[in-house]
DNA sequence: AAAATAAACTAACACTTATTAGGGCTAAGT
DNA sequence: ACTTAGCCCTAATAAGTGTTAGTTTATTTT
């Protein structure tokens, strides 16, 4: 009988909570099947419920876990006495740096929400709803301070955030540039876009 | 006994094409049961298949249907005699009509192309690579012309490519600006990120 | 070593899935 | 008026879904 082999410091939990990542960004949440969790895990599909509650409960703290770390760098980026556009870079940077490190779960929370059930499904949207306003709000006090050209910030926030989660496509690419060169090549075309003419 | 209602020169695979396409992007092409559409289109889910071979002959469609206005619309601005930022505009302005105008086709097509069954996944991912690879032949050109500063050409489009699909966004957004105008400040903001520092 | 706990197994459950078969209604063509 | 073909229905099927119950095996604690 082969038990799930853990990480040092890491729950079974976790494992599949790992693997689950993988299998909903390859497959999608609702394709993605109980069994094949199992055999990615290797054990049985009814032995899962020893660790987990159930199924959408993994997609629930994996969309959560992502979204709280977003919440958190925000947190942090709004209080930094910086400028609006340093504090878009920064953001910006980060989100890059979240997509290349953290790729599965913050591929499946970008894609996958839709599928999480009320409360939470509404929750979730409520938080995008409010970060996106927080992004919108730097990029309207840059226009104020004519750092920023003076384009409609919710479509800024659009852009900015679709343009990222294209790194997907990096990922899978056969032949990719280093993550550095990635993150310094839209940072040069995401903020130059921004930048007010001189 | 209440048939399929059609519009006129329609036939009735047409409206359950539409319905589909519908359906599929709200709750994904998995999560959408045949039943689902039958009652959307106002009919027994076995009825639907007097119109259709199966439910992924839908997705197949769709995908297809979408693929090849794409690749119609390359062919005819690579061959016009403009510069490669001009063709970008055009390219990038097509792209976020066709996302207005057509907005549940081009959105499943873009999502929900995963579930397609070889060989039409194979077939569809191969269409793609090329179709990305024209759009970065196109800014090489461009780089070369120092019409556009120098960056990776890949990123570029990968950049370009998600940006539009944010479009997603501003069409569930509530309070939003008119077509016309969104697609101004895109264009703003991607073209002008392209463009090379003089 | 014995007892207790954790984690795996097999078997089964109640549903939902896409799809097929066969029969009847209805409109169009002769 | 009669046939034909198109369209929709009900009923059923086989496969797949998440999940639970009950039992057995491994590990940890006493």
């Amino acid at each position: 009988m082969a038990r799930i082999k853990t990480e040092k410091n890491g729950s079974r939990k976790d494992v599949i909570l790992s693997k689950a990542a993988t299998l909903f960004r390859e497959k999608g949440y609702k394709a993605a099947s109980m069994r094949d969790l199992a055999e990615a895990v290797g054990v049985e599909a009814a032995s899962l419920y020893n660790h987990i509650k159930s199924k959408s409960e993994l997609l629930h703290d994996l969309v959560f876990n992502v979204a709280n770390r977003f919440v958190l760098k925000m947190d942090e980026i709004e209080s930094e006495p910086i400028s609006s556009l340093q504090k878009m870079e920064k953001l910006l940077r980060f989100h890059i740096s979240e997509m290349i490190h953290n790729y599965e779960e913050v591929y499946v929370s970008d894609r996958e929400w839709k599928h999480l059930s009320d409360p939470y499904l509404s929750n979730f949207q409520n938080q995008r709803r409010v970060y996106r306003k927080r992004i919108a709000a730097i990029i309207e006090e840059g226009i104020r301070n004519k750092e920023i050209k003076s384009i409609d910030a919710p479509t800024v926030v659009l852009i900015f955030l679709h343009a990222v989660s294209g790194i997907e496509s990096w990922h899978r690419s056969t032949k990719k540039i280093n993550a550095a060169e990635l993150e310094q090549n839209m940072v040069a075309i995401l903020i130059d876009g921004l930048k007010a003419n001189k």
